[in-house]
Formats: structure tokens, C-alpha cells, sequence
DNA sequence: GTCTATATGTTGATAGAC
DNA sequence: GTCTATCAACATATAGAC
């Protein structure tokens, strides 16, 4: 698939880099170029325009972000072991590339509603027709489990926030509590324990005492 | 303060809708001078430069953001009262500038650490220096009061971090749960109520029943 | 497929009249 | 303080040789 001997896949990695910092507006064609090692002419032999380059790059982190869902949550499992899994799997994904959230988010503001929606109908992602599914099972579960009442869009909301929001916080962070990137590491290592816990401590009926 | 029939308040008004959509590196001088009634000309005449404007309507919104935690949390009341008020701090906020977090985080990421500095020193913003101060407090109370056992710096990030992400997953969440304007703003706005229960429920003991 | 050279269009910024 | 006119500096994109 990529491969680093491939020219294609060397500039789209390049491009990745660029995009993820700088965004759309503020990446620099000379730069992805210099970056993969070929001239800047080759990029738009492989990809016609900065635009497309972008998009091609904004579909692959944006199923990064939000294809794995489904799987997760409709697997094996309670709930609270799949919402776990969940948030373990941002967690692994955003320790080796803690830039994705800002990027995505900061792509789907800058551009407007026009990218989302090409984005759902080139990049065939199950997730929309999915997730009233999806919403309605956490509905069933809370109502029979031992839960609190909620909106199941909520559960997921709060999932997700406490999830991912830390990876984006990261520079603000380091610099507030004075960190250096080891201590970040740990910091949010820890996370990988404590959200799950936090969550179903927030969620689940205290036990009964009779 | 800030006048609307001061040229100079009406152009940071309008540098402010432009950059917070398009950041620094997609804002359009030219755009900004429109939505202001003024000719490009003029926007040099009172900020020298574009990057010039751009720092002043960070330093802006980047206190909106971090200005207040001293003050809520180090204020009158109990723990969960204070996470509560900070809670619905952002929650108001955000409602009325939902784009504010996505511009700031962005910002950070695409200009890297130095703005952070500068913008720390220009701006007296008391938190670095508060913020140990402020988690020694929370630690203590931690400790105290009948409530778990937790990483202060772990509550202060999940409180913020519901707070604040569901308001950037704005564009994601209207078009994944197919809301109108009006739906979300429903939506977000029962989440003043549940995210401090929520919050409560994670970090309170259960009572005890003896 | 890959490069050099160049066309073309923007954009931030300034000079200078009013 | 405000405007018009203009400059100089990129940056994307293409043409064409190898």
C-alpha cells in the first residue's frame, strides 16, 4: 500500500505532514515537494491541484477519525467494554499523530459544509446510516443495564470528548503545567486507564447495598 | 471600548469573523477591509502588518478562553460548584462563538510555540502562575471531601474537555445526527444541565447507606 | 516519470493625493 | 484619517525538454 519507495505514496506522506500543521490555506505545494524528495511538478503530475491533494488527504485522516466506529461500537462486548475500546483506540491513534483532531476540525470549519458532504459520498463511509442504529442499541443497553438514564448521543458525545479533546490541548499543556514531552507522554499515558474508569464510575448505578 | 462607529473596533470586528474561520493563513486582508467599510489601505494604517492584526485578535479571543478559570474556580463555593460554573462559563461562551476554540487550537498547532510565548508575555494572563496554586486547591478538596480519588490536572481536563469539544464538533455532529440550527442548538443546550450531573456522578462517592 | 523554465494570478504592503 | 494606484513577492499551475 504506501510504500516509501513509491513516488506517489512518498508525496501524499509529505503532504500529510504539511496539511496536518499548516492546513489548506497556509501548506506550501515547494514545501510537500522538498519534503518527498521530487520536484514540485510532480505533485500535480499525480494530483492535479493542491485542492485535490487535500482532499485526498483530508478522506484518509477523516476515516482515521471516524470509520473505526461501528466496528467498535456494534462488536463483541457490554457497553462499557466497548466504549473502553473506544477510547483506547483514540488514544493509541492520537499518541502517534496527536495533530489529526485539530486538522479534521479545523478543515471542516475553514472550508465550510461543502467538504463534509463531498467527503460522505466519494469516501463510502457506513457511519451516517449507522449511528441511528448505533444510538438506539446504547438506548436499549442503559434502559436494561445497571445505568443512569441518559441520551445515548450524549454517552458517545462524552466518549469521544474526553478522548480525544486532551490530544488537542497538548501544546497549551505542556506549556500551563510546564511539561516537557516525556512528561506529556506520561501524563496521558495515565488517561488510558483513568477515562474508562471515570466514564463508567459516571455512568454505572452505584451497586446495591441490600 | 469596543465601538462600532470606531473604525479601528470595526475592523477588529471583522479581522475577528475572518480569521476565526479561516485562520491566519487563509484570512484575506482584502475581505476583512470589506466586511469593515473601509479600504484595504486602512487596516495597515492601524495595524502595521497582518500578522500584526492576526496577534491582537488571538490575544483577544485566547483570553476569552483561559482568562477566567482563575477567577471561577478560585471563587466562592464548593468544588462541584465551581466545576459547574466553569462548565456553564464555556457553555455560554461558546454558544455565542462557537468557532472560537477550532480558531485557537489551531492557531497554536499551525504557528507553533512561539505565539504561545508571546502572546503569555504580552498579555498578563495570570493562570501559569495560578495553576499550581489552583490544583493544590483542587488536590485538597479531592482529599477532603467525600469524592474520589483523582489527578487534579485529570478533573480540570475532563470538565473542559466536555465543556468545550461538543461545541467543535458542531458541523459533525448536525450533519452525523441530521440537526437544523434549531435541533442543535437544543441539543447542546440540555448539556448545561447534564454535563455538571454527569461530572458529579464521576467524581462523587456514593453516599454511604449505613 | 521527472525535471527546468515560465506563465498567470493573488496578496500583503506602500506611496502619495486629498 | 481615508482613498486610489501600484509594487514586489510569492505560489499555483502548465509547457515542454529529457
Amino acid at each position: 500500500m504506501s510504500d516509501d519507495s513509491n513516488t506517489k505514496d512518498r508525496i501524499l506522506a509529505a503532504a500529510r505532514q504539511e496539511f496536518y500543521q499548516k492546513g489548506l490555506a497556509g501548506a506550501r505545494m515547494a514545501a510537500i515537494g522538498e519534503a518527498a524528495g521530487v520536484n514540485k511538478a510532480m505533485l500535480h503530475y499525480y494530483f492535479r491541484t493542491k485542492q485535490d491533494l487535500f482532499e485526498e488527504v483530508f478522506i484518509s485522516a477523516f476515516g482515521q477519525v471516524i470509520a473505526p466506529i461501528p466496528g467498535i461500537l456494534m462488536g463483541e462486548g457490554g457497553l462499557m467494554d466497548r466504549i473502553s475500546r473506544l477510547s483506547a483506540y483514540y488514544h493509541d491513534t492520537l499518541t502517534q499523530t496527536p495533530e489529526l483532531p485539530v486538522f479534521v476540525m479545523n478543515a471542516l470549519q475553514a472550508e465550510g459544509g461543502g467538504l463534509l458532504k463531498r467527503v460522505l459520498e466519494r469516501a463510502q463511509i457506513p457511519l451516517p446510516q449507522m449511528l441511528p442504529v448505533l444510538m438506539e442499541k446504547i438506548r436499549a443497553e442503559l434502559s436494561e443495564g445497571p445505568y443512569r438514564e441518559m441520551d445515548p448521543r450524549e454517552v458517545f458525545l462524552n466518549v469521544v470528548s474526553m478522548s480525544v479533546f486532551p490530544f488537542m490541548l497538548k501544546p497549551f499543556l505542556m506549556t500551563l503545567f510546564s511539561m516537557e514531552e516525556a512528561d506529556f507522554r506520561a501524563f496521558i499515558d495515565q488517561r488510558r486507564e483513568t477515562v474508562p474508569a471515570f466514564l463508567r464510575q459516571a455512568l454505572e448505578l452505584p451497586a446495591d447495598h441490600s
